[in-house]
DNA sequence: CCAACCATGTAAGCTGTTACATGATTGA
DNA sequence: TCAATCATGTAACAGCTTACATGGTTGG
């Protein structure tokens, strides 16, 4: 299961699309970081059949691929997963978006929790580096390409804080 | 030519190396984004060496890996060229952190406005997105996560501007 | 009617991953 | 001496990209 294959599989648990479909969500949304070339979601679709976790329907005239029982199952432990200092970014992301399609916000609190210690786990290793001999002898502009990432990943902990408090804000009350 | 073959390229260009140490330093820096896995780092060396861009040198008892002319002119040629909205972030920086090895710090000026520019311009982009009808009828959580997308590159855009005082401040006095 | 889009695929080729394999050197 | 690290590879496999190919539908 790669992450494209998720993101497949994610976007046909919110709803039953065709293989064009899935391809256009690619190509016109924030999601275009996964490919919409034909040779890649094609046989894709074909895996995620294989595996068992989608299955083609016919709607009306056109068949369309809706997702199993035990694609669902799939699908939810890889939302549950905790976020890793290591997670791609995008990837994260994408969980916590589709995580809006589960009824129960905490899951959603819990991965922004989550999410936000990963953040902090990374800035404590960048910061440790920073005090290495390895450092000491880097060149400057390679130091400001490692603060780069500093301030990227104190923005990203920022943001899962506000969202945070947005998301208990909009329960609570 | 890859990403992966561009840092190897440019760790060799620094400084000859043997295929281990450039494994090494993929392992024990934040170069880490590339694979240290001898099935990627050989392989990828042989590819290099074919297309003429290093070349296997004897020092001392080993011998190690040392870029050519022609790498070396490949090599910054892809130093030179504009960052664009849709390069990865990650090989952006790579390259700014190699552009210390050129005397001319003019090359990494005219990087972090190209970077700025960069970062302008996907701003602007996720901006109006977020006028659009899609985005309209997009879950809070789906928004959310465009907004972090926003926010990192916010701070990355801040981070340019910075960088390109201190820089600025390092030449002229 | 013709261009543009819908819709689905295949094939070649390259990268990279994982796992296996080998042998030298070195420090405890 | 024995484990760890140095050092370099290969082989099987999976995934993605590019390019090619096909045929249906629809709007101007």
């Amino acid at each position: 299961m790669t992450p494209l294959n998720y993101a497949l599989l994610g976007l046909i648990r919110a709803e039953a699309r065709s293989g064009y479909a899935l391809r256009k969500v690619f190509e016109t949304t924030p999601m275009g970081s996964f490919s919409s070339s034909p040779g890649s979601v094609y046989p894709a679709l074909k895996n995620l059949q294989k595996a068992g976790v989608i299955e083609s329907r016919p709607t009306g005239k056109k068949s369309v691929f809706a997702i199993t029982g035990a694609g669902d199952a799939a699908f939810e432990a890889w939302l549950r997963q905790p976020v890793t200092a290591s997670e791609n970014t995008d990837i994260a992301l994408l969980r916590f978006a589709f995580l809006h399609d589960y009824p129960d916000r905490q899951l959603s609190l819990a991965f922004l929790l989550s999410y936000a210690r990963a953040c902090h786990d990374k800035i404590v290793g960048l910061k440790a580096f920073m005090t290495s001999d390895t450092w000491q002898q880097m060149p400057l502009q390679t130091r400001l390409a490692v603060q780069h990432g500093l301030r990227i990943t104190e923005a990203a902990a920022e943001w899962a804080a506000d969202a945070h408090l947005q998301l208990s804000e909009e329960i609570k009350p």
